[in-house]
DNA sequence: CGTTCGTTTGAGAAACCTCAAGGTCTGTGG
DNA sequence: CCACAGACCTTGAGGTTTCTCAAACGAACG
């Protein structure tokens, strides 16, 4: 949030994600979490994480190779918003949260479920959700994407692929860092 | 750098400041390193960095923290050019250099040399050099900031703070990894 | 003395914003 | 069952910010 009332989305959390690392890292955070659907989560006391990287190394380079994936993430959010254009954002956000969802399993090769409203797009953006709201427009009557009722369908992935400049590679998506239950997980591919 | 031919600045490395951490980890890089001054560097082994990370917790921890506070320094440039308006944005960028030049002893209170060209500027606040001229112009004008001849003069530093929403605590400025001949240091104070 | 690089300024166009109004859907209380 | 409120989406109109194209200027350099 700024003094000015607007709002800078970061990213998006999806399910399995590990929340708030920064936080437990630095001691404070410079952001909050608002949650846009039901959420669970199962909390870990910053202490007990400190302690648990300190006493093993594999554990402390799988918490590093996630911060430097999430570093990357928010660095290709910043090439998204200070470089394109409304369109091209927007088919970008879309086409990450598909690539991120269809790993876990929650997205199928034609779309996905998506919860959020055009404000949250906006603020994820660097956008008004006006805005946002005639870019779906554009894009949809492109055939390209479409995302109504709370779902989100690709038209043509490829060429929406090709109009945001998505390449997954940022993601690292082969190994990923995981809380469950009140254990860490590390998974790698 | 991007297909259409834009260029986005994520970050510039001041003297002292280690390079391509993420590059190391990931053993691939997403991002180039261009010299705007005259440089000296050392270079390390990949593989050496991760065989000191891996075998001193100590040093893991460090560039644990290292790279969060990267995180933390991205995150705030995309708030910076998602939500904020040119003034705002480019008052910003000098506030922070400053701040971190500062630190190493390279800026006094007034101001700092800066050898960046407009269209570093622009590259790293997502406008066109044209407009980084004009808001040069009215930030100088407003008695606010001067930058010219290669040296930044922060005429009201109060006021230009409070006009950007500046505030030095993401950049965790107490602690910092650096590396200096072959080694790396860490300094906490 | 010409070239190159960076800055400055003007003019018109494009992208995007704000304000405003109306529409749809959903849940809720009477 | 109906009326209402709230959240979200949609569209229009007009304004601001920022961009692109273009040209001119100054400084540094060989």
């Amino acid at each position: 949030m700024l003094p000015n009332g607007g709002r800078q989305i970061m990213d998006f959390q999806l399910p399995g994600d590990f929340l708030g690392l920064r936080g437990i890292i630095f001691g404070s955070a410079d952001h909050s979490i608002e949650a846009a659907t039901h959420v669970e989560a199962s909390q870990l006391a910053a202490s007990d994480v400190r302690d648990a990287i300190g006493n093993s190394p594999r554990l402390a380079s799988a918490v590093l190779r996630a911060i430097a994936r999430n570093e990357a993430m928010v660095l290709e959010h910043l090439v998204n918003v200070g470089r394109r254009s409304g369109e091209e954002r927007l088919a970008h956000l879309l086409l990450e949260l598909h690539a991120r969802l269809k790993l876990r399993g929650l997205a199928d090769k034609k779309g996905f479920d998506c919860p959020l409203t055009q404000f949250h797009l906006a603020d994820a953006l660097g956008l008004s959700a006006v805005h946002v709201n005639r870019v779906l427009r554009h894009l949809r009557e492109a055939a390209l994407v479409t995302f109504q009722n709370g779902r989100v369908d690709f038209d043509n992935i490829d060429s929406i692929q090709q109009l945001a400049g998505f390449d997954a590679a940022y993601l690292h998506q082969n190994e990923t860092l995981r809380h469950s239950g009140s254990e860490i997980l590390i998974s790698m591919q």
